[in-house]
DNA sequence: TAGATTGTTAATCGATTAACAATC
DNA sequence: TAGATTGTTAATCGATTAACAATC
């Protein structure tokens, strides 16, 4: 079939890039270029065009690109032009503040479900949802067909619930807890620990 | 003088080793290796060798490396072998958790102060902290004498808090915003969107 | 000593950039 | 038409890997 892969890095890249054709379409903008696209980023005019031409021709020579089309476009090629339902595992304060961010609106996700060990937290409201025995986890998230989840356990906890969730059928994990996780092949995960990018930054202070 | 520049790619891997390497520590270990270090992080062995030797010998052939005295020597590179204190902007959801969370702790950092823009937050508690007007930001932050700072308000308020900490003298900003922002030469900034993290994998699935 | 593992060099691989014909 | 900007190729640049002498 000799289907080319597309590189990792370039599939990192293409939700930045949507981002901001989102604000761009916020502020009433029509039309751009790669170049403004990429000084409003800070990456070079050629990787933008480079970027998107591994997926087809999105723009018009002598015009740049239609901002609502190519949102359209790179929203379907990453397969965010559709809702996906995540699950939340651990109801302190950052499994709380994320499953009741505003910011997965129009984005591509929305929470529906938020799970703790805890007794004392269990049965406890976090927005609009009630908060789930984890000892539910396999069986409600195996019965919504939920794909996508977040973690935000401590560290210590995160591989077994991370193993919980591969089991009840999600593929996409996002890890809060600071500790790398090991699952099987086909199932990806990304990490946020604030700590990381601080001492990243903190090299050249 | 004919100092040679530490690759920005190579910085942004020590923090994951040292990670590592403390979850190593916490787990009664001694003594690792490139291969071990690597097999735990999906990195190759090769890889962080020479990363490694970009700031000097760390370890003894035949035996690899003292974890105790690896990561000591990566903290001090990253400048985490003290305490900085961090302040925070925004105390909705996500403002508060990061606030409070327990995670800096023995990790390089503090956070201090936390500032919101609602008169309704302003003098509230979070954890420990009770909220600052954000009229106080420049004079609190400068006197304080802070370099480090997260931003946690909306996307359209993001840019003018970045302004406004540059001015107080912060060097480095965590942006929890979904949106780009600049800053002067010389300012970094790092981005936690869970989005974007999300997105990535939706890709794949 | 024999085995293991480092630090480093050279080779390979992959990503970014520059340049430009095509064309709106 | 003239000017602008794309999509793409080739050149450059940089990062990763393989291999191995040094040595604990």
């Amino acid at each position: 079939m000799d289907v080319k892969t597309i590189p990792d890095i370039v599939v990192g890249r293409l939700p930045i890039y949507l981002r901001a054709l989102q604000a761009m379409l916020d502020e009433g903008r029509k039309v751009t270029s790669s170049q403004e696209l990429g000084e409003r980023l800070g990456i070079s005019a050629a990787q933008i065009r480079k970027d998107l031409s591994q997926f087809g021709e999105f723009g018009k020579q002598g015009t740049g690109y239609s901002i609502d089309f190519l949102a359209e476009q790179i929203g379907a090629i990453l397969k965010v032009n559709r809702v996906w339902d995540v699950a939340v595992v651990g109801a302190g304060d950052i499994g709380s503040a994320i499953a009741q961010y505003q910011g997965f609106t129009n984005r591509g996700f929305r929470v529906v479900m938020i799970f703790d060990k805890d007794p004392e937290k269990v049965g406890a409201q976090v927005g609009s949802f009630t908060v789930q025995r984890v000892e539910e986890l396999e069986s409600l998230v195996q019965e919504a067909r939920i794909e996508i989840a977040m973690i935000a356990v401590p560290g210590a906890e995160a591989q077994s619930v991370a193993d919980r969730l591969v089991k009840a059928g999600v593929q996409a994990i996002l890890n809060y807890a600071p500790i790398s996780i090991s699952v099987p092949e086909g199932v990806h995960v990304q990490y946020i620990d604030p700590v990381i990018h601080l001492q990243r930054m903190t090299y050249y202070l």
